[in-house]
RNA sequence: UCCCCGGUAGCUCAACAGGCAGAGCGGGUGGCUGUUAACCACUAGGUUGCUGGUUCGAGUCCGGCCCGGGGAGCCA
């Protein structure tokens, strides 16, 4: 598939994997480091991206442009390499290069590169975008990345969900979703473009409701924004979301399919990821790999809300936020539930309806709504949904109790006039499960170019 | 939005209580070695974030600003 100059070049991936030993292979990739031998020979550590592993080139002194370009393989010069792959002679890797023949695609400066052969802080490689995905770090991030969205596409699609591209320009404000950025054209007279206010969106969810009611399971995975004003490791002005929304599904089989979703991701990434997760063990966050295992092999319990607010209330913690029914669980409050009660991921449901958004269904009981969050140890809320309101009368009060412009949600509303029917959703944020998964802090370290508010460096 | 911490060589960080601005890594040169974050020697490299002030003297103290990090709140 690959081929420069006539030659078809071999990912390391495949080399590494595949061991066509005794075989010519020609490979193309990124200096990590030199180490040159006065036995006549200089070790390079290439890597093409394609595997958290480099390949080890030996190139000998002896070959035509040796003397030339040996000593100007830097870190980050970009090379063509042909040679005879054989097991390695020395410790440390089980295969090597060979090289018969060598060129340098494009230098790099070892001046001015910023991605030295050393271990750079977050904060450092932040200030850089378009170069860290070349450290083992990034690179394992970012195909960590990849696979997580193929598999977030193949779990629903395999059951049967139909996957739906919500606009990313809206109307709906989608009340108590936070700050909204608002849209506008290029017209000098701040005429509204569209002819009335328009934003980026904070959840799909409102307009993926319509398709749920008329496809039947759906789900959309894309770009959400939010003004607020947070700059924290846990938030983003740019971040992708994904939300299935599903038609004849109630609360207990809404929390059946994301127990489902997640078992999937976990068990799927522990084993295609088993390399960078391993990476990540030893470099970052040490018992990574222990902490998911446990969580997969974990029964999800599912407590309401009134429970957890007695168990809280009678564990004697002392609490810096106090407890009592109608309060919103706080990082302490989640964290003493899964880690020291449950031990384990609990789905909290039937909340309070003042701290959850109006489209949650009301329970019989007139005060809780059958909303649903999922909490794991060590980490806190990761999934958020809710049965959806599908009665008309009972929808339009609670937007009354809110003060919400009814007129602007017509199309919602007719959603519950014609052919009504009982449906749930929830969303997760998927930079925060990638979080969850490779152990790291910092949110803007598992996105390709963080968008966060007064910073944008790429 | 609020609270806390920081900004010194390309990178990571030192510099007591105001008194000649340093080390390791990285770069260059030489040596050594089937090398593994290689090793040894030498060497170059600085407007101490910006700005105003206090002082004989400011990296250090004070004011303002800029940038970065962490926490809280809000959230996904």
């Amino acid at each position: 598939m690959l081929g420069l100059f006539g030659k078809s070049i071999t990912p390391i991936k495949e080399v590494l994997e595949a061991k066509p030993l005794n075989k010519m292979v020609t490979v193309a990739g990124w200096v990590r480091t030199r180490r040159d031998s006065k036995a006549g020979v200089s070790f390079v550590e290439l890597s093409d991206g394609s595997h958290i592993r480099p390949l080890q080139l030996v190139i000998p002194i002896t070959l035509e442009n040796s003397g030339r370009d040996l000593p100007r393989l830097h870190p980050g010069t970009s090379l063509l390499a042909t040679g005879l792959l054989i097991p390695s002679i020395g410790k440390g890797q089980e295969l090597e290069l060979q090289v018969e023949e060598f060129g340098i695609l494009g230098p790099s400066d070892p001046e001015s590169y910023p991605i030295q052969k050393k271990r750079h802080s977050f904060e450092f490689l932040r200030s850089y975008p378009h170069l860290r995905p070349r450290t083992n770090t990034f690179g394992s991030v970012f195909r960590m990345r990849s696979r997580l969205f193929f598999q977030i596409h193949r779990f629903f699609q395999e059951r049967g969900f139909y996957y739906i591209s919500t606009p990313i320009i809206t109307q709906s404000d989608c009340e108590g979703a936070g700050e909204l950025f608002r849209v506008k054209g290029q017209s000098e007279s701040g005429e509204e473009f569209f002819g009335r206010p328009t934003y980026l969106t904070v959840s799909g969810q409102l307009e993926l409701e319509a398709f749920a009611l008329s496809l039947g399971k759906v789900y959309t995975f894309g770009p959400t924004f939010r003004a607020e004003n947070s700059f924290t490791t846990r938030h983003l002005s740019e971040f992708w979301m994904v939300e299935p929304e599903v038609a004849f599904l109630d609360l207990y089989g809404l929390i059946g399919l994301a127990e489902e979703f997640m078992r999937h991701l976990l068990s799927t990434t522990l084993i295609e990821s088993r390399e960078e997760l391993e990476f990540f063990d030893r470099w970052v966050s040490a018992g990574l790999i222990k902490g998911l295992e446990e969580s997969i092999n974990k029964e999800f319990v599912i407590m309401p809300y009134e429970e957890v607010i007695r168990v809280l209330c009678e564990s004697k913690e002392p609490f810096q936020y106090p407890v009592h029914w109608g309060v919103d669980l706080k990082t302490e409050h989640e964290r003493y539930l899964t880690e020291r009660y449950v031990k384990g991921p609990v789905f909290v449901i039937d909340y309070p309806k003042e701290i959850k958004p109006f489209y949650m269904k009301l329970n019989p009981d007139g005060k809780t709504v059958r909303a649903m969050d999922l909490l794991l140890p060590r980490w806190g809320e990761i999934i958020g949904g809710s049965q959806r309101e599908e009665e008309l009368r009972t929808l339009m009060e609670r937007m009354e109790e809110l003060k919400m412009d009814m007129d602007r949600y017509w199309w919602y509303l007719d959603l519950r006039r014609y052919g009504s029917a009982p449906h749930s959703g929830f969303g997760l944020g998927f930079e925060r499960l990638l979080l969850y998964l490779t152990g790291l802090n910092n949110i803007r370290d598992v996105i390709p170019y963080p968008r966060t508010p007064n910073t944008i460096v790429v």
